[in-house]
This record gives C-alpha cells, structure tokens and sequence, in this order.
RNA sequence: GGAGAGAUGGCCGAGUAGGUCGAAGGCGCUCGCCUGCUAAGCGAGUACACGGGGUUGACUCGUGUCGCGGGUUCGAAUCCCGCUCUCUCCGCCA
C-alpha cells in the first residue's frame, strides 16, 4: 500500500511511475476522496474542541438549572453533528482504503522499463548448460520412467495439477528441504516453521488479497491456505515496533505452498511445472531502508548458492516494470535452465517490497531509541521452490541410459546415494 | 465441548459511587550530574495516529486512542450490551 499523503503530494509522479506498469491510471478520485476526507476531519475536530469546552463549562457548580439545560441542548446537538460527521469521516476513509489496497507498488528506479517478460534484463548466467550426445527429456518422462513421480495417483486422490512423489522421489523432496534449511541457516537465516493456514488480515497484509482473492483456497471459519511461507513469516511482526539493535530479521523457512492457478488454463499441464500444492523454503528479511537494496543484493545471491551448490546453470533476471508482481518495488527472478524442455524457466523469485507491505501490516522499527518509528523495508525470495528444483535435476542430471545423477553436495541427504536408476 | 478469570503505554502494573486520566508507580531506554574504573546514587525526559500552522518529519495547536464494536450521558478506561482473543481447570485428541 502507498501512504496517502506521498500520493496526494506527488500525484503526477505517482502517476507516472505506476503507468510504467502498464495500462491506464487515474488517480483524480483519490485525490478528490483525500481533499473531502481532510476537509471532514477539521470540521469533526473543530466540533469535538467545542463539544468538550461545553463539557467542561458544566463543571461550574455556580450554574442555573436553565443555564444547564441550554448547555445540554447545545452539547447535545454538537453531539448529533459529530456522530454525522464520523460516519462521513469512516466512509471515506473506506473509500479511499479500498483503492489504495488496489494500487501496486512503485517500480524502483533501477527496474527497466518495458512491457511484458520480453523486456526483462538478464543481469548475469552462471554455469554452462551441458551437451547431450542423446535427446535430454522432459522431468515427467524421467520421473515415471524411474518411478518416483506419480502423476496418475495423484489424479485419483486430489484431481489435476497435483504430483505424488514415490521412493527416492519423496525422499529428495524431503532431502531438498533439509539441504536448503541447513545452507540458509548457516548463512546467518533463522529457521521458523509456520502454519500453513492464515487469517484474512495475513493475506491483506502481504498484497494477496483483496486482489488476488480468485488465486487463493479459502477454507472455512474465514481462514486461507497460504500460497507461500512469504504470507505467515512476514506477518509473524505484524503490528510490531521492532528495535534497530534487531534489524536486520532473516527468516528461512519451509512451507507447502497452495495456488489455485486459476488465470492459467492450458499452460504448463504436463508434469509439475504448475501444481496446486508445492513446497518451497523462502527467505524472508526485515530491514532498515536505508539497507533494502544491498540486502536485495545478498537474498539473490543466498539463494543462486542453493542452484550452484547443486551444479544447476541459472541466470539472473531482473524483471522489468509490465513483469513485476504487484507488491514488488524490484524482483529479481532466478531461471533454471532445462535441457529437456530446453528453455529457462523460473525457479526463484526475490523481490523488494521496500514499505508496500510494512505499511499493510504495520510492521515498524525505531532507528533510534527516543526516535519515531518508521515502516520496516521487507523482502523474500525463494531459497528455493523445490519442486522445480527435482525438475532442474531430473533434466540436467538425466543421463544416457536413464538413470539421474545426484550432484555431490546432495549425496548426504539422500544416504550417500548418488544416481537414482529405474 | 463444559466452568471460571482476564484484556491499560516498549514491558510490568495501579486506577470502577463517570468529569481536572494519555492515564500513578516500577522496569527499560535517552540526556545531564555525581562518583578517579565497575556497581550504586541524583535530576530531567520518554506512547501512537490523524488534522491545522510552520523553518514541512526541529517546533506548535487541535482531536482521537485504556482488546474490538455498539449503547446510556452534556461528558466513559470507569456504567450497560454484543463480539474477539488470552489464560486456568475439566473433557477429548495427533
């Protein structure tokens, strides 16, 4: 969410950065909102300071009863115009709430400018994609051949877009999420396990709702599926004045992620690119502004380590302004390559959300003891999604007579195997 | 699911025959003094938000906020109603 009054004071350039983003913008009903919710406030106060020195007028034991009952009447009617004036001053407030919960982040000035992912920048690669001396396949082909992807069972018990993982399947899922914690913690995250289940103010907070409602599964009693530990982990401060002496707060956690993949028929249907349900370790940040960028910086790269501790080739992307999700200020997206599908695809998102989320969740620090509190910067990034993470390495790893080859820095997690064979 | 207790500032904790309570006291923190280190002591300061003025985040004026919402009243942290949450005990349970 932007703070009002930077929108009010800057209209035009709000207005410019935001229809960098694409499509049309008009900010003048929220300026008209603004300029009658600030008129109906001075007016709600002035009478409240009137009704008050009624009140205490009424202290005064040397009063008449006429002269009491005049002051009532008049109190009384300050009264009414007050009650009047509130419910003015909450509706549009209302008002003015619900368009702001709809307007995406600035883009920072550093983001390209351009119209869709063609636009998107490349700002490095790392690792050099191998060549096969036979026809690399696609992961859904290597995971049923090995048996360890199970596509039809996953159908009956839970319908599309869902994946069982078999054997030495499920145990890399689980080997993954183990090898990314003990990486991420050891780079100065602390672990935090999260329910996976939310309240509303949760998805509101992060930027999910109210936009995004048709992508999220509700469940009864008004509680969402979270469709990443991004949503629990960044709201576990919410409401929170947090001490500079804390900053920076750097969460790693693992979480199953839930998407209804609603605005996406037909693309990815083959094999678990795209699923309903997925687990993923992210990173999370709580920082000083000042620091939001270089810690950008260092998020991408924390999570790059995971992709070249396990050998796989990626670029960087730096996500121009048509392509950047709706909270982000800047995202840098990470693409796996793969030979099977032969194209790079994304395995990782790191984004600063500078205050967008801060100011929804109201999450605060003091820079200085005695100092006021200022919004919190915050970030996350995937660290990274592991189910694309067994794609990566069932095509890259896949070799000639079927089998994959596990990258060393794996082996321990998986009891020291090292190729997985039909 | 049953019974009871409670929700006050960064934290702890006073405050119910309604007014001068944004709220005693303590802790913590900040600044200063004192003490030849340390510890102790003394003094001052220390909530947040919104709106106005302004040297446009110095300062200043106004208003609101004692879990949330509503009611009574000229006026409510204090009285009434509803809701939410937390804790304790019992039951059930991975």
């Amino acid at each position: 969410m932007l703070d009002l009054k930077m929108v009010l004071e800057h209209p035009e350039e709000v207005e410019q950065r935001l229809s960098t983003r694409g499509g049309s913008l008009d900010l003048s009903p929220l300026r008209e909102l603004g300029a009658r919710r600030r008129a109906a406030i001075t007016e709600r106060d002035n009478t409240r300071a009137e009704q008050k020195a009624l009140s205490d007028a009424f202290r005064n034991p040397g009063l008449t009863p006429d002269q009491r009952e005049e002051l009532r009447q008049r109190s009384r009617a300050l009264g009414e115009r007050i009650a009047t004036l509130e419910g003015e001053v909450a509706r549009i407030e209302e008002e003015v709430r619900d368009v702001l919960l709809n307007l995406p982040n600035l883009p920072h000035a550093s983001v390209p400018v351009g119209t869709d992912a063609s636009d998107n920048v490349v700002l490095r690669t790392v690792g050099t994609p191998r060549t096969f001396d036979f026809t690399p396949r696609e992961h859904w082909e290597i995971g049923e051949s090995l048996g360890i992807l199970d596509f039809e069972a996953a159908r009956r018990i839970s319908g599309a877009r869902f994946v069982v993982y078999r054997d030495l399947g499920a145990r890399l899922e689980r080997a993954l999420a183990a090898f990314m914690l003990d990486l991420h913690v050891s780079r100065g995250y602390r672990e935090v396990f999260t329910p996976f289940v939310v309240q509303r103010d949760c998805m509101v907070g992060t930027g999910q709702l109210p936009k995004f409602a048709e992508e999220a599964y509700v469940a009864t009693d008004d509680l969402y599926l979270i469709p990443t530990a991004e949503v629990p982990v960044t709201n576990l401060h919410r409401g929170e004045i947090l001490e500079a002496s804390q900053l920076p707060i750097r969460y790693a956690a693992w979480s199953a992620c839930f998407r209804r993949e609603a605005g996406s028929h037909g693309k990815d249907v083959k094999g678990m690119t795209r699923v309903h349900q997925f687990q993923k370790v992210e990173l999370v940040k709580f920082v000083a502004p000042e620091t939001s960028y270089e810690e950008h910086e260092s998020l991408v790269r924390d999570a790059e380590e995971v992709l070249v501790r396990l050998e796989l080739p990626y670029r960087v992307v730096s996500l121009c302004t048509g392509d950047l999700g709706f909270a982000a200020a800047r995202c840098y997206d990470i693409e796996v390559w793969l030979p099977g599908q032969n194209a790079w695809r994304e395995i990782s998102s790191c984004s600063n959300f500078e205050d967008f989320q801060a100011r929804r969740a109201n999450i605060r620090y003091r820079p200085a003891p005695g100092e006021k509190p200022r919004l919190v910067h915050t970030l996350n990034g995937s660290g990274l999604a592991i189910g694309r993470t067994i794609i990566a390495l069932l095509e890259n790893g896949q070799q000639a007579d079927g089998s994959v080859r596990i990258p060393q820095a794996l082996r321990p997690y998986l009891g020291g195997v090292e190729t997985i064979g039909p």
